[in-house]
DNA sequence: GCTTAGGATTTTATCGCGCAAGTAAAAATA
DNA sequence: TATTTTTACTTGCGCGATAAAATCCTAAGC
């Protein structure tokens, strides 16, 4: 049977087309202005569809003037493309993730596809947020956090593309970039050794981070390796009130003479506790080594030794294997672990 | 010819409930899974809906049975509400801008809605971004950049709320969220005049930063009303870098004993090339001050004398005036004013 | 010259993405 | 029976994909 013509549908839809306050202006309203179907407003926004010369010219005219905006909201229900990819960041106090922030953003931008952003105080959290980011259809994830594995199988199995920063599971292996923690350290305690360094210690990150495990035991196995033994560790949460404290401590009981951080923020409340308060000079007395290269690295008043992620390379290819299994969702898991970069300061005698 | 009606519905579109692979898990699957009504299992997932207990219990049973969770995509194509704000920044290379970031997410998490984030690399790119963040049918929108007056009506006509940081524009009230940059710069200048410096300089950010300008005329002025003229102001960019080329600058041609910067990281990089380039002290040769308050100010190496601005509670303040705006869209615009509170440090001979 | 078949292109009509609001109906309670 | 709670049905948010219809173009045929 044959649905009679819907009468005046447009008039019900918008009874005062001037006194839209407030309303949105639909690919409808564009396309009774511009004499046309709905449709044809739809193809005229999608590029590479078959439009005439005029009939797009007429449409992008009534767009313009009644300020219509494509609504990616409803077209992400349809095309289930939400061109929207999670981030979820542990803190900003490490000022190394605004660093990654920023050039995921930059590099999602670039493509298209915008971050909706989740910052965890507690890595804890992890579950709570991760079900927030899912309920908005995002096409993909990028996590600087550990997961559980059910929920790790949970993307999978919904094909979700997912993407560790810097974080490897042990069982199985998951999509990830990672800088490789405990080369970077081998580089480190190389040129430490090297340099004629015979006492060592370690700061320490919170023990439920998983990279300064690796970067800690990094270092701890190559000097084990070198010959020197018994290193004592301290343990910091990678803040900078955490470094002065570790380092105060390091000095009262060990008197190292280098100190291996697990992150520069800690390295550089190491150095100035160890300038400050022990009036020591770096790298005369002792060497500060730390991991990252954050920008204050750089600043004349520490120019840290430290290993510097590459952290613009290691976005850009997590940003790639997302959008890549975002286009093709049979593609496999795959690692990419970089390496980390030794960048010379004055904060550590170095051969 | 006419297609006849499609037939059994549901099994076309869940041909196998087990093989869901990669398929969204729906309400209606949910529903069935459960026996109910699609619009029973929406219910469910209203907070204060009516529905009675065993009815929740057994929809909440399928749902977690089968994975669901609210697509709050659809969900907003229907309640008018994305419960998504666009946070517009500029870049990171000013440390205080993650710190706002950090807050305003925080501010929003709390509240049940999401930051899409946007970075602009340059300020002028802001209307080009703008249009993307409109696309998203945000509830809101932060932004720390100006915007045409064209811009602004748009958003006033669309009734989307719209608020400033660290922004005004001269010619309308329109909703921000400001530091008192001016009162802040008058603070400094007359605790340096009252220490007994003679001699000022500036160090300013861009000249198409209206925060640059407020800072730097506003201790300028005060210098004047003070009898302090002709005050040599070079212009920087904000980054460490500028901050050591401009007191370069300033050393050999003024020699001033103190110098006023725009921010804070120039502040730092004006201090680390005193120390190192010039081999002076500091406060004892030479006092620098700086604006924003972030982290490394803090740190013992600078110990920073500047004014901080309470991120937190201005953060807090924008997203409170965003939401009540959402609530009430006929709330009027608002502009409050923080007071940028002096933190004093060891970088300036102060009264 | 005009007409028309046949194909290529453009345009329109319809449906549904997933959900929630409204309304009508049924069940439970007073 | 009257009232309240609970449930089911229908519709539409705004858009894009699809298939059907309309239009245009070309060239053969008279």
């Amino acid at each position: 049977m044959k649905q009679p013509r819907i009468p005046a549908l447009e008039l019900v839809r918008n009874p005062k087309p001037s006194a839209n306050k407030g309303r949105r202006v639909t690919s409808y309203d564009v396309a009774r202005l511009a004499g046309v179907s709905q449709s044809a407003v739809s193809r005229c926004f999608k590029p590479g569809a078959s439009v005439s010369k005029e009939m797009r010219a007429r449409v992008m005219q009534a767009a313009r003037a009644s300020g219509y905006q494509p609504n990616a909201i409803a077209r992400s229900l349809i095309t289930r493309r939400s061109h929207l990819v999670g981030v979820i960041l542990s803190d900003f106090t490490n000022l190394h993730y605004p660093e990654v922030l920023f050039e995921l953003n930059q590099g999602f931008s670039r493509r298209g596809v915008h971050v909706l952003l989740f910052t965890l105080r507690h890595e804890r959290d992890v579950d709570e947020v991760i079900e927030r980011v899912l309920q908005y259809q995002v096409d993909g994830v990028v996590v600087a956090s550990t997961l559980s594995p059910q929920r790790i199988d949970y993307f999978a199995k919904r094909q979700i593309p997912l993407v560790f920063f810097n974080r490897s599971i042990r069982d199985r292996l998951v999509s990830s970039v990672c800088c490789d923690q405990a080369g970077g350290e081998r580089l480190l305690v190389n040129a430490l050794v090297n340099a004629g360094h015979k006492s060592f210690a370690c700061l320490s990150g919170p023990d439920d981070s998983l990279v300064s495990i690796q970067r800690t035991t990094g270092a701890r196995d190559r000097l084990h390796e070198l010959g020197f033994d018994k290193i004592p560790i301290v343990q910091g949460d990678y803040t900078y009130e955490s470094g002065q404290a570790g380092v105060r401590e390091l000095i009262v009981n060990n008197r190292p003479d280098a100190v291996i951080c697990a992150n520069d923020v800690m390295a550089i409340g190491c150095m100035d506790t160890l300038r400050r308060e022990y009036n020591m000079n770096i790298p005369e007395d002792i060497s500060v080594v730390g991991f990252d290269g954050i920008a204050p690295a750089l600043w004349s008043g520490y120019s840290l030794t430290t290993i510097r992620q590459p952290v613009r390379q290691m976005s850009a290819a997590a940003v790639g294997m997302i959008m890549d299994r975002v286009d093709r969702p049979d593609t496999p898991a795959e690692m990419r672990v970089f390496a980390g970069v030794m960048q010379g300061g004055s904060s550590a005698r170095v051969a």
